[in-house]
DNA sequence: CTGAAAGCGCTAACAC
DNA sequence: GTGTTAGCGCTTTCAG
């Protein structure tokens, strides 16, 4: 019912922080942010005083009793909070971990924003997102981090196999880097990923033990995942039928969208693929779609598998059959990389060291089948 | 080619970051990063010249071309980089947005922070990701970011209402705090929303004129936008039917699962309604296999209509009839509110700025009906 | 036109 | 035990 009160509209220059207009019935925001020489002030002592007092660094130093009371109630009293753009001007971390993603509404790479989220915290850094966005973008979200160093480390999320000038100005830069998921294609910086051959084989082990043997791929993530999987996949075929079938794999986006268009492809093809490996789960989300809608009965007629469990994987109909991997180890690996230190005990590390051609190692970790309604045992006809 | 510069190990402390091991045939990384003083070294002039060079800060301080020419060639040789943690300390802007976000997994806010994401890089600013984590966290992400702030603001997407000691928190901070998607529940601070209301009219508008009258309703997400759609829900029901049917209310969490439980309880019921308004799309998403699961045709027997239109709705079995709000736009708005400053000009900031009966304002868009495969017209035997 | 100096908030070596 | 001093990298008077 109080009158509504209305934002000063703003002259000619605009104020640049707008205030809460809170002036509710707490004290109203300080206009200054307490500093230490203010509880030094307040409490007669010199700011180095309190500034031992407050990180209670040096034990070795002791202070009196009564003037460290005295300076810890100043502290709480003023609500002090230490400027952590001080102290990282003087060197220390910034507890700030950069994450350059491609696409943030790639439901994988959300969930995968989400467990580094988690583990930073556990770790007491905070994640700064930085948008490589698609192709479009300069690689400049990222250089602005970086020539910044306001990060203690950058994680790469995704395959940046786009964006050229990127890991050109990532290779001189003060910050360590530690790329995940990405394909373990690049060879200089260290790397966290899935192994993608293990997946593949395993997916395609699925189903032949169901009996298919008309599998076809549908690639989609760009450069490094989808070389791999799509190599995996070829090396499996080859193995099972000696040859790559004619016209069983398709390269397209990584949208919902291009799997469904896939999948019309697939089944103009003769014969007919009883089975599709898809190499993402957005992609066999599509393909789902696509074949309901081509009238391609899943799983009777056509079996799927997909890569990644993202959350709506379970969900999809039919739930989708595919691969998952240890989100959380691989974040806790890949940030343990980055900055270097393992003050984590309650987590094993695992994934295996892989040394690679260049410089930098990989840790890869296996995924796990998880298997749902999308696959069945192959049509008669079909196999 | 050249050899490998070392860092000069700092004794017994073990050095913070672990270099790249790069050494590949670019020249290293250098050690130190390159400050103005080094300009100013290397150039034999002052730091201040070198600062009012590199700004061209003081156009009306005349330099001499001569000097300008050498500082900037020297700053691009030695490939310097503004320090903005010391720029900061000066009091300068962070050029950081703080985003806390509930559940980055769930798909519409992960669009939501892209689309914050990209408006904020049109403005020059970078996202910092604090994660609310569901009820779970301690409001302390938030309080980290705000009580150190570094952020030129904080931006709330979602509904916080689990999260008591946040906003008190909130309330005596430095930083300018606007809310997002949150519900209009909150009236301490500026808020940007879609009208739920004119939401939730327009997707029953819709179905009655398809002919439905048994219209119910599953709620998901938490207070404030629930509140709204349900109200504005229950309203338009009242008004249809002059009353709000028993047992077509089905309030779950915001997840697919509990949507695919809704549709069986309200299955259950008898009459059966013809058409399910959810309040959010990933709801909707359970919805829709709970009632392919539970044998019920989707359009042909019941309709559903969504919230949001996350990526996915023009992807499911059929596809999502839904809800679709301006995201850029409203994502501009909120920036606007925060930073307090409009240097944008290529979009028109819209949206209803309502006055509440509290002190903040609100500013409310409205959402667009997007129609697509998942309503129909009601099966005669239902209306 | 340019330099010297002070200070942002905090820490650390070095006094007393 | 505590204060003084200097300096992190940068900006900004104020003097030349």
């Amino acid at each position: 019912m109080a009158a509504g009160l209305r934002a000063a509209g703003p002259g000619d220059e605009a104020p640049i922080r707008a205030p809460l207009e809170a002036g509710a019935d707490r004290p109203p925001a300080r206009a200054r942010p307490v500093t230490m020489k203010d509880i030094a002030i307040a409490t007669g002592v010199s700011r180095s005083t309190v500034s031992r007092i407050l990180n209670d660094a040096p034990l070795t130093v002791p202070i009196a009793a009564e003037t460290r009371e005295r300076v810890l109630a100043a502290a709480r009293d003023l609500d002090y909070r230490p400027n952590p753009l001080a102290r990282a001007l003087r060197g220390a971390p910034t507890m700030l971990l950069g994450a350059i993603v491609r696409d943030i509404t790639d439901p994988f790479f959300a969930g995968a924003i989400e467990a580094v989220s988690v583990e930073a915290r556990k770790l007491g850094y905070n994640i700064v997102l930085g948008h490589a966005h698609a192709q479009a973008t300069e690689a400049h979200a990222l250089a602005t981090m970086l020539e910044a160093r306001q990060c203690d480390a950058i994680l790469l999320l995704g395959d940046m196999g786009n964006q050229p000038r990127l890991l050109d100005d990532l290779r001189d830069t003060h910050v360590p880097v530690v790329a995940l998921w990405q394909g373990s294609e690049l060879d200089l910086i260290p790397a966290v990923n899935v192994d993608n051959r293990s997946g593949i084989a395993a997916a395609i082990g699925h189903l032949v033990a169901l009996g298919h043997r008309r599998i076809a791929f549908v690639g989609g993530r760009l450069l490094g995942d989808i070389r791999e999987r799509q190599a995996a996949y070829a090396e499996a075929m080859i193995e099972l039928l000696g040859e790559v079938p004619q016209g069983y794999v398709q390269l397209v986006a990584n949208t919902p969208a291009d799997g469904e268009a896939a999948v019309r492809a697939l089944m103009r093809q003769s014969p007919r693929p009883t089975a599709i490996v898809a190499s993402t789960d957005v992609l066999a989300l599509g393909i789902l779609r696509g074949a309901l809608v081509t009238g391609v009965r899943v799983p009777a007629e056509l079996s799927v598998v997909g890569f990644d469990d993202i959350p709506m994987a379970a969900f999809t109909v039919p739930a989708l059959t595919t691969l998952r991997m240890p989100m959380a180890e691989m974040a806790a690996a890949a940030i343990e990389l980055a900055i270097g230190t393992t003050r984590r005990t309650d987590v094993e590390l695992s994934g295996a060291d892989v040394p690679r051609n260049g410089r930098a190692l990989v840790r890869l970790f296996r995924p796990e089948l998880v298997v749902r309604e999308s696959t069945y045992t192959a049509d008669p006809r079909g196999a």
